[in-house]
DNA sequence: TTGTATCGGATACAGTTGTACCAATTTTCG
DNA sequence: CGAAAATTGGTACAACTGTATCCGATACAA
């Protein structure tokens, strides 16, 4: 019965390898069964459809980022400015995961921007409640600076451009780096 | 023969609007041919491969954007800043042709991301001769900064990641446009 | 042993895709 | 006017998609 759980896990693990090499369009239930190596009823049975597929692999793909992130904090001091640091690095395309976690979501975003009910999923959310969070810290870091708000949403805004165009091989993961340190250098002490 | 040119402009057209409405994956022959109120015979007839129809597509929907840049300028005094204003505000997602824009440009940057023969394609090199451009508007404007070239890439990738959220629903574009103004009023006098 | 769940392999099916060809009709232009 | 081009409509095809079903082999528990 947990057996069932890690077979499950397995599969979507399969799904976001393929999306991550070889795009989520091509991440077909057929692809997915053949890079997990078991037969496409098998995917079938454990997901009634491709789509409960897809968002078992979305959702598994977030708690692994938020994993990260989490342990990312262990060896970190809690300073606002190591935490805003550790949150918008983790988002930039440095190895395979988050490479693909980018890659993924942002296929993913394109779909919802004309699809209204991915839309509505939860995998949607997470901007905003990022958004709050990294407001919340730049308090603790400047409390004098007016328009935190402000500041916290064109943070976020550059570490999704920046990661983009990681994606697209305009510049290394080194040098997005130094253009976000640049920034967090300004705001924070 | 002047008229085929044309011809061909409104069928590209119309895979744009599609593009703009329901996503690009929703833009097939046959979803164009219909949206031009043409047969899909015509759309084969003028386009030879869907490729080459998106290539033209995508290439008329850059030229249409270059164009609406220099309408602004024509209506701007050359400041740098109202010239790197003018360039990054018409970045964003603010009418449907915009938000066409940049929903095609992104979904087409997401294939990219996994299928080298797209990304060597010049539509992909844009970024690149935005950021000299960028940079050097700004030495225009704050000649005793260092670093120019970071403070260009962090405004380009905030303008991107921006227009992405406001795609998403997440924000509307006037909000966009106070925080990219926010930072822009810190950059340039 | 019998039953029950797990898994693979194969096949099937309807729908959609890009591409292709053919005949007929309309429009354009020398 | 008459030839040439433009355009439509229909029909076809192979490939691919998600989904479904049947059969048989294996494993494990009652």
């Amino acid at each position: 019965m947990a057996d069932r759980e890690r077979r499950r896990r397995e599969i979507a693990d399969a799904l976001l390898r393929v999306a991550g090499e070889r795009g989520l369009h091509a991440a077909t239930m057929r692809a997915v069964a053949t890079e997990a190596g078991v037969s496409l009823h098998l995917v079938q049975h454990y997901f009634e459809t491709k789509e409960q597929l897809m968002l078992f692999a979305l959702q598994q793909l977030a708690e692994r980022m938020a994993e990260r992130v989490r342990r990312r904090f262990a060896s970190v001091e809690p300073r606002p400015r190591d935490v805003i640091e550790a949150i918008l690095t983790e988002a930039l395309p440095t190895d395979a995961e988050s490479r693909t976690f980018h890659l993924v979501y942002t296929s993913y975003a394109v779909l919802a921007a004309t699809d209204p009910a991915l839309a509505a999923h939860p995998f949607m959310a997470a901007p905003n409640a990022m958004e709050d969070f990294l407001t919340a810290q730049l308090g603790k870091a400047r409390p004098d600076v007016q328009d935190l708000r402000l500041e916290a949403v064109a943070l976020l805004a550059m570490s999704s451009g920046l990661g983009t165009s990681v994606l697209l091989g305009q510049r290394d993961a080194e040098d997005a780096l130094s253009v976000l340190r640049h920034q967090l250098d300004r705001l924070c002490p």
